[in-house]
DNA sequence: GTCTGGCACTCGGCCCGTGTGAGTGCCAGG
DNA sequence: CCTGGCACTCACACGGGCCGAGTGCCAGAC
């Protein structure tokens, strides 16, 4: 195993290249560090501490920088999260404070996120499946055309388009629209197929159709857009990603397009707590030379969605943990008291 | 005024730049194009499209590369619409066909305008104040809350929480819901509040209150709203911007995300017809270096939107002005029949 | 008058050789 | 095990020289 020392040794060697962006050489780090050792003996432990596969040079003698195996000891095991400072925390409560629906609320969120950090944010729309119904409503457009429109707990609202093989009555439109919201209003997405089940039966043999497109429908409305929809934010600071610029930075924007891989990724986050990803670790290609740090939010203890930024590997790990798990914690804040 | 063959030079630096990114000389253009002159002959002309504003040297003794100046009289005068092949039309419609509401619609829309054009897409979302009142639906969501919901022709939904003072019993919503629908379904927007106005006279005294609430936020509604949603795309494609990538890309990027600015470009476009914007006629400083090309959209013959492209000023404008005039018919018609 | 070929001039970009400095690995001695 | 010393390696910056595309101007042809 790496000695204390090494250990240290590496954590000065990423703090360092964060900072300057440049490849750190064993006398400028005993400088800028209290190692208390000579520049010779750091180079021995640089020179293990390549063997083992924590740092590289990019080309021979010149400095090391980490690798994305040197990031990943240097998150789990050297640096702590780095907690906002109090004015900060106020200014993250008066901004998302402001805002009036959900639309404005992620949109806030991510302008937040990506000002904190300096770097691209992403966040997740509260998704459908671990929702509650606050409300469903029936409205005839037409004599055979039907509205339905879902209310979720989170301040979403879905509608949909049904055409019905015959005319539904106002009577049992009414009928449908109250027996429905009784028994699925407060109740989870996941627990609404159970419950709606039976519900055709209870209906006149010529309704029975039209009740089951519906409540059809309206599964489909649970279950398909369960594909939930995100915001990004902050993509001018992908100008401050490196100096290649061109080919390091399209096929991160074009990541970023595909919200489908974005939210592949953060799908691949852990739950609870905190996930980073560093380089490699992210199976999509584009984003081999960023970072993804994620974390869960929710109104209740349960979280909801997700958010997090995507950074090149050399990020401040320690700073951007501590704004997203702030932000985080704050939406869900926000989303409990609306 | 500038002669036949000068206009003529004029439109060959023009197509040339645009092709090669490079200053464009007095012998390759002689090569390159048949004007039936010689090199020295367009030095001259040259120089004088110099004098006149329409071309700069970028150094001394370099090629000549356009000014805005340039592109603009290239706009109005030497250059048309170039349409769309055959089959690029077919691909047109085959993809917008596919999508299944009005999101969908905009964001595939956006992916194929960014596709077409290799430049970065935007589209804004049918605005609310041309459109017609679909449906207009009321819910109480507890004694003294209610919802209300905004259907358009667009397909756009709108809700509102609205507290009142009072609790409104289930027949007063049922009546309001019905009255309102009967008076302001298939109306524009802009007519509803002399509409709506006398609506709380009719009603018990102790439910005016209640009634002129929901009015106010109705009409809020109608006019706030007003504020209109865009989406954005290609992004990726500003990578095949320029070589002195991060000082031109960053404040476009910048620019890109700030959606006022951006729907106050396309409001500034005309309502019919095209409106091509050249750099420094765009009013943000970020966007001073690119062109805009915008046009209206709409489901009958009046327009409900705008969309368009944002590139460099080094644009193949003929063939970018065909994609978006050929993509805002289609959407057009998307719209119409939805 | 207009176009043309010729000519001298300019200047950015490329190639190349050199010098410099940061950084390295290794080794002998404390 | 740490340290100072030493020889070595390269990336990079600097400067000079060459090249070529491009220009402006001018005298002569049509």
């Amino acid at each position: 195993m790496l000695s204390e020392r090494r250990l240290e040794v590496l954590r000065a060697i990423v703090q360092d290249y964060v900072g300057t962006e440049e490849p750190v050489g064993s006398k400028a780090l005993t400088e800028r560090h209290q190692l208390g050792v000579s520049p010779a003996t750091v180079r021995n432990d640089m020179a293990a501490l390549e063997d083992e596969g924590f740092i590289a040079q990019p080309h021979t003698s010149a400095g090391r920088i980490p690798t994305d195996k040197g990031y990943r000891l240097f998150v789990d095991r050297l640096a702590g999260v780095k907690p906002l400072s109090l004015p900060e925390r106020r200014a993250i409560q008066n901004f998302l404070d402001g805002a009036v629906d959900l639309d404005d609320v992620v949109g806030r969120t991510v302008r937040l996120l990506a000002q904190l950090t300096r770097q691209v944010a992403v966040v997740q729309y509260p998704s459908l499946t671990r929702s509650t119904v606050r409300h469903v409503e029936l409205l005839a457009l037409a004599p055979a055309r039907l509205m339905l429109v879902l209310i979720t707990d989170t301040g979403r609202v879905e509608q949909r388009l049904i055409d019905c093989q015959s005319p539904f009555g106002e009577t049992s439109l009414a009928d449908l629209r109250a027996r429905l919201n009784s028994r699925v209003v407060g109740r989870r997405f996941t627990d609404v197929p159970q419950l709606v089940q039976d519900l055709p039966e209870s209906f006149e043999q010529d309704d029975r159709g039209t009740v089951s497109t519906v409540l059809s429908v309206l599964l489909e409305t649970l279950v398909e857009e369960t594909e939930e929809r995100l915001m990004i934010g902050g993509t001018a600071n992908l100008t401050r990603f490196g100096h290649d610029f061109p080919l390091t930075i399209r096929p991160v924007l074009e990541a970023l397009e595909e919200h489908v891989v974005l939210l592949k990724l953060l799908g691949e986050a852990k739950d609870s707590g905190m996930t980073v990803r560093i380089g490699h670790e992210n199976a999509h290609e584009g984003l081999t030379s960023t970072s993804v740090v994620a974390v869960g939010y929710g109104s209740g203890d349960e979280a909801v969605a997700k958010l997090g930024v995507v950074g090149p590997t050399r990020m401040d790990y320690p700073g951007t943990m501590g704004a997203v798990r702030a932000v985080a914690r704050y939406v869900g804040q926000i989303l409990a008291e609306s």
